[in-house]
DNA sequence: TTATTGTAATACGATGCCGTATCGTATTAT
DNA sequence: ATAATACGATACGGCATCGTATTACAATAA
């Protein structure tokens, strides 16, 4: 078994295989049952493990689960296509693909479900997702101002979150006929109406 | 017992005040411990009736709380104040007290965490609330128009679905409530800037 | 080597909920 | 009155999970 311990410590030192498979175990298990139905056993069935390993490990669910989202980061990758338009559509795909996943779905409405008896779990979404996001909003809106395309005094982090919101909403209610895809363009075309310099 | 039954049938008439007893800490528990934590025991604990009444009348857990969220209209009041601006800080009021209480909360959660497998409780929440805001939204830029506070190709139902996907999205991602109302207010501030013919 | 800790496997009692059945009573139509 | 149905209460066996304890073996540091 390769491990690794950096500094000296009396006995075994814990397996860092052991520790991934737990928290991928977690993940997954929290992706297809939901943080209700999500049970230790379950979870050391799953990561091929002894519950006591886990019980060793965290000291309560909210715990476990807490540290494997802190541990698993799905990274938005900032385009640079040279528009403003071409970014905002790459980058809303990349959230629209990790929040509508299986995993993001559960994560999101246990933060929604828990957020007021455990803020904790809030405060770990906030900074795993909300904070990454706004800041990739920033850099794409910043870049164009520099370019001339968008007026000085835009609130970046106002219009992402107006079209994160309407993507969200869509794709989780949409019975209509209307594509998504044309609907947000249209909304995009909406905000930015005022406040861009030349026509999208 | 005052239970009445408008038409034949032999026996005894359920009855209606165990109905709503059953609906209404369908919905409080819902609210207080969301979906998968949600018991049959603890309904009937808390209605004062027998499991069996229960089993009696839904044969799901899903039966109940749709029938439940069904039941319960939190019902918005079309506000007619004479100004646009004032018309939709009301009704944003309304919204957001209904999207923002526990049992909001937790018919939104339950919404994402299922929507996958329970389509159905998609389907209620889409009926039961986007229509009806929609409705709204329509009556008021109607007016708004007429008014000529609105330039009269301004889409109702786009700027309604910003909105509540806005609010969507806070609630997701931002627990507190009165950042939400206050950011809220800057949003639709920022929507109506380019559109309506006087400041407001 | 030797002591120490980690690990997997298993067992345990406790708890909570499930869905059903039964019972005695209450309510209604005929 | 009688039949039919609803009601609350209670009990049941079954199941899943909890968190802890015990065991026997593996890995590792001193």
């Amino acid at each position: 078994m390769i491990s690794q311990t950096t500094k000296s410590s009396p006995g075994r030192p814990r397996s860092t295989e052991v520790n991934q498979a737990i928290l991928q175990a977690t993940l997954d298990l929290l992706a297809e049952v939901g943080y209700q139905g999500l049970s230790i056993e379950a979870i050391a069935a799953r990561a091929g493990v002894g519950k006591t390993t886990i019980y060793r490990r965290y000291h309560s669910k909210e715990e476990l689960i807490a540290e494997a989202i802190e541990h698993n980061r799905p990274q938005l990758v900032i385009p640079d296509t040279g528009s403003l338009w071409a970014d905002l559509e790459e980058v809303h795909k990349q959230a629209a693909e990790i929040d509508l996943s299986p995993l993001g779905r559960q994560t999101i409405a246990m933060i929604i479900s828990l957020a007021s008896t455990v803020p904790h779990f809030a405060e770990i979404y906030w900074k795993k997702y909300v904070i990454p996001r706004r800041k990739v909003a920033s850099v794409i809106f910043e870049r164009a101002k520099a370019r001339g395309e968008l007026s000085p005094e835009v609130d970046a982090d106002l219009i992402c979150d107006l079209m994160t919101g309407l993507l969200f909403k869509s794709i989780l209610f949409q019975p209509e006929t209307e594509q998504i895809e044309s609907y947000m363009r249209r909304a995009l075309d909406f905000l930015l109406k005022g406040v861009t310099s030349k026509s999208l």
